[in-house]
RNA sequence: GGCCCCAUGGUCAAGCGGUUAAGACACAGCCCUUUCACGGCUGUAACAGGGGUUCGAGUCCCCUUGGGGUCACCA
């Protein structure tokens, strides 16, 4: 009962103390659509309760290290408006933030469990182990160490230490009883003691693993909230392990489900998944990407889908993550991506297509910011614009059965009627634009009593050879000019005559 | 294989013992319309299976099945 109300106590200074999260990604040079959730969410977490977003870079294992990594990470949590409190670039109290600079940190706090008992060192060499390993797989059994060193004397460890013989720290489990621990998102977890491995704490090259550096800097670095994938979820009985000999006050975990494929299977960059950057060259948005992920694995109280970042930290609550495992749906994206594209205003829509205008569009008669018009609402995401829009530089051959539509009840015959008649109209317009050109071409739908589509149909036809094109006639014409629309009309005429003529 | 976790339409998901089981994407149809889009409306479609508990179970418990994770001097 006491210790009840001593724990109790705790929890309530915890929730006055200021809410630090941190990521800490291992620069291999990739960054995984999971991995960023990952950044996203402890970022709302920290955000939402007004605290504080810390960046670390794990790089202990320096056979992984990629160069140029770092620098990915940051350019995309700055992309992305993930903006860190503290990190090895804007430093902070409890700098370095990069665990190799931290390296002769971890050495003492290995010692000090040695003593208390709850490590110990180990000679094995990597041959051993692989032999090992080996003969427990034949026989079909699980391998674990086999605590060869454990009954070192004090005197043989002396001795191997003093003629340099390379090293490691192990921690040492406890072999009966079970451990449990608290996960915000999926309840209490409970894993039996001799399933844990005497895992190692300190590689030979003096490095601490993961698994030692994590709880030793979320300690130092005052992290409440640990927050990462669900593949942790079984080991952390370990760190808790850890954090109870060091008699520390363990974090709040929130453990993240996986986000997978569609078929289920996970990301991965071996297999050639897209990973952030990818998507982006892909013509993804980059807030389109956010909000999408936001909601991969959380959702909100209400219905909205359409979340801004400070949206986001707004309604983020981590009572509504999930606990199974989501797929990515490009389709989904491509659905955010257009919300967001259609958001913009003309202006900002331009921007982002300007790039892919220029390319695709070589006739330097075309307005660009019509064209940019003309596609917003037609464009889910940027890198379709440049099929759109070629019938704008030059007229192609095309098949004259594209001028017959049943629902605009035109025919070969009819469609050569209303080009030609078409013809002496377009040419009286003397102020060419989109409103003179719309005024003129249905002034004559009237006069020939017909449906717009008559006329307005063959028209677009002649002038684009395309089936399918942004935007209709008018606007098709007013883009191309007077001379140039006249021109395909033209050709549009002959080529009909021509058609009709032979079957004659 | 041992251990851990998960399980609502094709996908993302709401739901916290009593609902006609939301909403979104995708799909289909209709409307708007000079093509295609946009927009609007409508529709198809789900509680994995079996046992309990309960007056009552998608909601709680157990089993089965399926999926995922984890078992490194990687993180």
């Amino acid at each position: 009962m006491e210790i009840k109300n001593i724990k109790h106590g705790r929890k309530d200074y915890k929730m006055q103390r200021e809410v630090r999260t941190r990521y800490a990604p291992s620069p291999t040079g990739y960054m995984h659509i999971g991995n960023l959730r990952t950044a996203l969410y402890e970022y709302l977490i920290a955000k939402s309760q007004n605290g504080k977003f810390i960046l670390r870079i794990e790089d202990t294992d320096q056979e992984r290290l990629v160069e140029g990594a770092v620098d990915i990470i940051y350019k995309t949590l700055k992309l992305c408006g993930l903006q860190h409190d503290e990190g090895p670039d804007i430093g902070g109290p409890y700098a370095p933030y990069v665990q190799s600079e931290r390296k002769d940190t971890y050495l003492p706090y290995a010692k000090e469990l040695i003593e208390k008992g709850h490590a110990y060192y180990c000679f094995c060499s990597k041959e051993r182990l692989d032999a090992l390993r080996k003969e427990a797989e034949e026989k079909g059994q699980t391998y674990m160490y086999d605590r060869h060193c454990l009954g070192l004397s004090k005197e043989e460890i002396e001795e191997k230490l003093k003629s340099g013989q390379p090293y490691v720290i192990r921690q040492k489990m406890p072999r009966e009883g079970s451990t449990s621990f608290e996960d915000a998102v999926y309840g209490t977890i409970t894993i039996e003691n001799n399933m844990l491995e005497d895992q190692i704490l300190i590689k030979s090259d003096g490095l601490p693993t993961y698994n030692f550096a994590n709880v030793i800097d979320d300690h130092l670095m005052g992290i409440t909230h640990v927050v990462r994938g669900s593949e942790y979820l079984s080991s952390t009985p370990k760190y808790n392990l850890l954090y109870d000999a060091f008699g520390w006050e363990i974090p709040v975990y929130v453990h993240l489900p996986l986000i997978v494929k569609p078929d289920g299977s996970k990301i991965s960059k071996r297999k050639g998944d897209a990973g952030f950057h990818d998507l982006i060259e892909m013509g993804y948005l980059v807030k389109a990407i956010i909000n999408y992920i936001a909601l991969l694995g959380w959702s909100p109280e209400s219905n909205q889908e359409i979340f801004s970042l400070e949206e986001l930290v707004k309604e983020f609550n981590i009572k509504h993550i999930s606990k199974s495992p989501s797929a990515f749906d490009m389709d989904k994206l491509r659905w955010f991506n257009a919300q967001y594209i259609r958001a913009m205003t003309p202006d900002e829509f331009y921007e982002h297509a300007r790039p892919y205008l220029e390319k695709a569009i070589t006739n330097k008669n075309i307005d660009l910011k019509k064209v940019s018009k003309l596609l917003q609402a037609r464009t889910e995401v940027l890198t379709e614009i440049p099929s759109k829009v070629g019938f704008l530089n030059e007229l192609t051959d095309y098949d004259l059965n594209i001028y017959v539509h049943k629902k605009m009840k035109t025919t070969l015959e009819n469609s050569l009627e209303s080009l030609k008649a078409a013809v002496p109209v377009l040419e009286s317009i003397e102020d060419w634009n989109e409103e003179t050109i719309h005024n003129k071409l249905l002034e004559l739908v009237n006069q020939m009593g017909i449906k717009n589509g008559q006329l307005l149909w063959p028209i677009r036809t002649a002038i684009t050879g395309w089936e399918v094109t942004p935007g209709g006639a008018v606007e098709i014409a007013d883009l191309l000019g007077k001379e140039e629309t006249l021109r395909r009309v033209h050709i549009g005429i002959e080529r009909l005559e021509k058609a009709l003529a032979g079957n004659c």
